[in-house]
Order: C-alpha cells, then sequence, then structure tokens
DNA sequence: TACTGTGTATCATTACTGTGATACACTAAA
DNA sequence: TTTAGTGTATCACAGTAATGATACACAGTA
C-alpha cells in the first residue's frame, strides 16, 4: 500500500488517504478481501497521527468501500464496478500517463499542470 | 472574472479562488493593469463571506501576481512570465482539452478523473 | 488461557477556515 | 467638497482538521 500525501495541496490529510485508496480499488489494484494496513502501521508510515488514519477509513467504510472488523483489521469490500469498468479506467489510467509525461516535457510543474485540469473541469462544467 | 467553487473538493475556498486567478495570469486571460473584482463584488458573487475574498486577495498579493491599492482596487501586476512560456501554456491547455474531452467520452466522471491525474503525479513523483 | 495484533472510544488542545458584523481610511470622480 | 466605491482592520463565533495520549474491547493464535 503505497499512500503519498501532498503537504501542500490543502487538500486534508485524511481525504488524501480516503482518495487515493480509493482509487486502488477503482482501478483493480485492491480487490475484495484484501487486507488493509493496520490503523497504527499506516499512521506510523505517513507519520500521521492514528486518529487521522482511523478517519479516513471511516469514510471509506461509509462509503461501502471497504470493512472495518473489530480486532480483526480493515478489508476491501467486494466491488459494484463492473468488469468493463475497471477496463476502462484502466486504459484511462494510461491516457492520463502520456499526457502527463508530454506536459512534464513541455517544461510545466505539477501545480502548473494541476491547474490547467481544474480550469478545464470547470470549462467544461460552464459549458454543459 | 468567472470563478466556480468546488464545495466537494476539500480545498479552502480561498485557496481555490487563488489558483484560479492565478491561472488566468498564467495563461493570459489576464494582463498587468487589469482590474479585478471588488472584494465585496466577488464574496457577492460566490457567496461567500468577504473576509475569505480578502484573505485570498493577501494571499496573490504576497506572490507578487497582484497589487492591492488602497480606495482604488486589485489590480493584476507586471507578469515575470517570458513569453514563450505563455505560449507553452496555451498549447498545454490545448492537449489538456484534448484529454479531458477523452476521458469524459470514455464515460469518467470528473472526481475519478481527477483521482487518475493525482495518482499519476504522485507514481511519477516516487519514480524520478 | 495468555499474548499479540487489531479496531474503538474519549479527551484536551492547537491551528486553520469561514462567517457576520462593524468601523475606519483612502481614491477618484461628480 | 461631497459622494460612491474601494481596501483595511478588528472582533467574536462556529466548525473542522489534526495531534497526542490513554484506555478499552475483540480476534486469532500459540
Amino acid at each position: 500500500m503505497i499512500i503519498r500525501l501532498n503537504p501542500s495541496s490543502g487538500v486534508p490529510i485524511y481525504l488524501q488517504i480516503v482518495e487515493q485508496i480509493r482509487h486502488s480499488i477503482e482501478i483493480g489494484a485492491l480487490v475484495e478481501g484484501d487486507q488493509l494496513p493496520a490503523i497504527r502501521t499506516l499512521a506510523e508510515e505517513l507519520v500521521v497521527s492514528p486518529n487521522t488514519v482511523v478517519k479516513a477509513y471511516d469514510d471509506l467504510e461509509q462509503q461501502g468501500l471497504i470493512r472495518l472488523r473489530h480486532g480483526a483489521g480493515a478489508y476491501v469490500e467486494k466491488s459494484n464496478l463492473a468488469k468493463s469498468r475497471l477496463r476502462r479506467f484502466r486504459e484511462a489510467s494510461v491516457v492520463v500517463k502520456e499526457t502527463v509525461r508530454k506536459l512534464r516535457s513541455m517544461g510545466l510543474g505539477d501545480d502548473e499542470s494541476r491547474r490547467l485540469f481544474e480550469a478545464e473541469w470547470i470549462e467544461e462544467a460552464t459549458t454543459r
């Protein structure tokens, strides 16, 4: 389980954890039955308070993505995503990977790229 | 000045304002001398407290992007970005636009796409 | 049974975000 | 000079995020 926090993004830590685990499930890197890192373990890895990880896990359970078993650990629940959808996610991942590479070769930093995307989503949203 | 807030992103409102204005300057949509909306006006438009806009404007001034003139308004400062860089931003914008369109045609939502990008940036960061 | 690893619960504390209200100070134009 | 539009400065308040510490409860295994 590789999670990386971006302290400068302004996004709360617990949300970053939620989104990255959610993403791992969406692309099929985590499947039903997989055990997540123990709360204290992950907290230590990320150099973060255990309470913060608890909040993230609670959130994920609320979304029905994982299941917390008292004393036994946290486990990934059965995904309600169709296989075709998983496949599409992986295809999309390739597209994204290529775009990021291209942007970087153009000399753009991650923050600048991020703003470009955010702006584009806003554009589309207002146009639709 | 079109600013759109995303309440579900977890990013503080004042930061969203900062980033979107910064982006407008980066792509040349706002240039030196342009007047920004008045604090109260923008606050009203976004249905947000004036204090929040003040915080955003202060932040932008701190970054040297705008200049607050007491009683007279807020104005865009001279950009320290080379023209070639501005051009690259616009080229990049096209790339991004196309990618977003493609992702949407694949049936991905904005949140899902956002997670894909975030994940990709993290990948690259750990690989580099 | 005892031990270890795990989730659960609570508390106090600090910092940040955002609101709402109020008053003051400066600028530019009528 | 007056007025309307603007930035500046404070307060008090509520909600959330995050920390650090402590204790308890359950599960699985030796």
